[in-house]
DNA sequence: TAGGCCATCTGGTCCT
DNA sequence: AGGACCAGATGGCCTA
């Protein structure tokens, strides 16, 4: 179980999340929002924003072999998957090598990588997602040392490679997107279940606001299967209400105890009766034959007030 | 400094 | 061909 409960907005609802989401720990001051959403935050990035600059930290070492990897389509840092990658990587770097050979028909072009190499690759990447042009072509760098020098290139090749380009930043830009709308439909479902959404307290994580959902959603089944046993309970002759203080009376939360989704069986006055198919009904035994006994029955109703009281008191505390 | 969380990039796969 | 989806990789920020 968890001993720290991460989240103090989370209204007597500590019993919602399953042992399974480690404990987390508030980010920064009270007050304070989580970083990634501030416009601040070096990740941040708006949806009507340029693409981002390259974050990668061997590029920010050797801006020419991210430029060489960029232009060539090449994996800036995830390895080959299998070996048939590892020949497609190993045909391009020939097609490096193919290109400074002039096949018939075709113009040489001097490239001088090391001018790429002194601009700002966040700028040129910018200019590459608008209009592409003006950076087209490779620099050669088979000892892997970064110093490309000078090499000759295809136009054709550099036409593909700037059309590849393109389509990779299109790719890029619809994967944002497409996480962006992820993460605004977590948003709204944070805004849906019981989390205090307050400035002092830190956003609930991804997968801490599906777990949570998923119990609330539990949560709410059982309620309802509940109110459903009261009701069956109530319309059979004879039923009558046990003696609850009115406040209490069909307040369903005296029986959201500790994680009822979760742990044993929750404590009820009524009895537990079967799915509410027909036929279940017809054959529903009566709440006389099952009822608890009156000690039972009073042992219950203190249980419920002090789960009330906690409730109450959790409240309080929180606001 | 390690671990958690996150945004982003990237290549692969599947579908239209 | 293009788009959606997914998973892996990577690096940044933050806290304990």
């Amino acid at each position: 179980m968890m001993s720290a409960f991460p989240y103090p907005g989370v209204l007597g609802m500590q019993h919602l999340m399953s042992g399974e989401v480690r404990p987390l720990q508030p980010h920064g001051p009270p007050g304070r929002r989580l970083d990634h959403d501030h416009p601040t935050h070096p990740q941040y990035f708006p949806r009507d924003a340029p693409p981002p600059q390259p974050r990668d930290d061997s590029a920010a070492r050797d801006p020419l072999q991210l430029l060489r990897h960029d232009l060539l389509g090449l994996p800036r840092h995830a390895p080959p998957r299998d070996p048939q990658d590892r020949a497609v990587q190993g045909r391009e770097d020939i097609g490096i090598g193919l290109g400074m050979i002039p096949g018939p028909g075709r113009e040489l072009q001097l490239l001088d990588c090391r001018d790429d190499s002194d601009q700002d690759p966040s700028v040129k990447e910018e200019r590459e997602g608008r209009e592409l042009e003006g950076t087209g072509g490779s620099c050669s760098d088979e000892d892997g040392s970064g110093r490309g020098g000078v090499v000759l290139q295809d136009p054709r090749d550099m036409r593909k490679q700037r059309q590849q380009k393109h389509v990779r930043l299109s790719i890029n830009a619809r994967e944002r997107r497409r996480m962006h709308d992820l993460n605004d439909a977590l948003d709204e479902l944070r805004s849906v279940i019981p989390y205090a959404h307050s400035p002092s307290v830190r956003k609930l994580s991804k997968i801490a606001t599906l777990l949570l959902a998923k119990n609330f959603i539990l949560m709410q089944s059982n309620a309802i299967e509940e109110l459903r046993r009261v009701v069956t309970y109530l319309n059979q002759p004879g039923a009558h209400l046990p003696h609850l203080p009115p406040s209490m009376a069909f307040d369903t939360s005296v029986n959201l105890g500790p994680d009822p989704t979760l742990s044993g069986p929750t404590p009820t006055p009524f009895p537990r009766l079967p799915p509410q198919t027909p036929a279940a009904t017809a054959t529903a035994t009566t709440a006389a034959d099952s009822s608890p006994p009156q000690g039972a029955k009073l042992q219950q109703q203190q249980q419920q007030q002090q789960q009330q009281q906690i409730f109450t008191n959790q409240y309080k505390n929180q606001s």
